[in-house]
DNA sequence: GTCTATACTGGGATAGAC
DNA sequence: GTCTATCCCAGTATAGAC
């Protein structure tokens, strides 16, 4: 379905050619917003369709499978986000300023990939973390770990256990967004992800966090 | 297929009889667990059907739908979670040891109670808090905020938003509830359901959110 | 590479005997 | 009240034309 002006080489390209790695990224991305809605077992191949302007034929001409599809959208994702955290270069700053960082950044990354969290915890929650524990090394979970080891080395955080902390760092962060369809009915003239009520909910967590952690 | 040895009044019972309550709370319970693992939509009468060694069809004569089903069960959750609160009696501590109090009892009935909490997560995943919404008075959001703004007038409490940052305390609580099947494959040689683990959660959690409201 | 049409299966719901 | 048998739709996957 989609075309471009020229072949992959540049060469003897007729007008309208059918390109095979844009429709490949486009189904990827039509899956990934599937899959954020409903996980693995809820998404229907025929939804995903659709979104594409693609028939569902298709998708297993490329993915062969709904499984295999789930995997390759779990695995971009997962390499999204970790070059996200290499990119914020939090080696380079003291440990409690590289936290807030990751922090605000995360959660902005988070906001506007709005279809990449949710997949994370569909997958805990009905595929029991199955595919999850094949990237596992591609968490996030080490990142902020290593920034509370290093805080408690340089003197700027309290006695902690990095795991159950990140844990708890990471529920305030995204709870938000996990409960949200829930929550939303309690505060019902709000939008939860109007800018108003992001900015308070990124600017309380980093508070929240940062005290928290703090000596 | 549940028996008793007299009726509801106590006469002229016959040796075995068929107790249309206990069935119903067998139903109930068998229901839960399905629902917490696989939600609404993920949910097989059949599975729930061979739990409770009735058949398929005795849902359907007891409950109408599966849909109506998940409702009863996720009544009676909140039901009893609100009594679980109600039966604190937060209101004559300070606030500080009120809260306290409420995040050790309140994740100590979440681990009790193991099939009830990832039911609101996939209620909030999968059916966008459709069904949540009919329940929302008796959520427990409203507990915490009445703690926070207690605590910020009795002194205890630093300037703060009780809706995020109640969200924030919950998140703090639940995240390593909802992430657990991803994150295990993290720390391989633990069960972050065993006690050692859980202490660690605990602990780390009460620590933390009283860091994060504390003046 | 892309389509249409269809085979096959899982699972919600019901009929009807006892 | 409880069972067995079955209807029927939704949805994955594939065959085969173009």
């Amino acid at each position: 379905m989609v075309r471009k002006a020229h072949g992959k080489h540049g060469l003897k390209s007729p007008a309208l050619v059918r390109d095979a790695e844009a429709t490949r990224a486009h189904i990827l991305d039509a899956a990934e917003e599937e899959f954020a809605a409903n996980g693995l077992a809820g998404a229907r191949t025929e939804a995903i369709a659709a979104k594409t302007k693609v028939t569902k034929a298709m998708i297993y001409y490329y993915f062969e499978s709904k499984e295999k599809l789930y995997l390759s959208v779990l695995e971009r994702a997962f390499v999204q986000r970790f070059q996200m955290a290499q990119a914020m270069k939090l080696e380079s700053l003291p440990a409690d300023q590289a936290l807030e960082r990751f922090i605000r950044e995360f959660l902005d990354y988070t906001v506007k990939h709005r279809h990449q969290f949710p997949i994370f915890i569909h997958e805990a929650m009905q595929n029991k973390g199955k595919y999850y524990s094949k990237l596992g090394a591609l968490s996030l979970y080490g990142v902020v770990m290593g920034i509370l080891e290093r805080g408690m080395a340089e003197g700027f955080f309290r006695r902690l256990d990095p795991f159950h902390t990140a844990v708890h760092i990471f529920g305030s962060c995204v709870f938000y967004f996990v409960s949200r369809e829930n929550i939303k009915s309690l505060v019902p003239n709000k939008n939860l992800l109007g800018p108003q009520m992001l900015k308070g909910h990124i600017d309380g967590a980093v508070e929240f966090i940062m005290r928290g952690v703090r000596k």
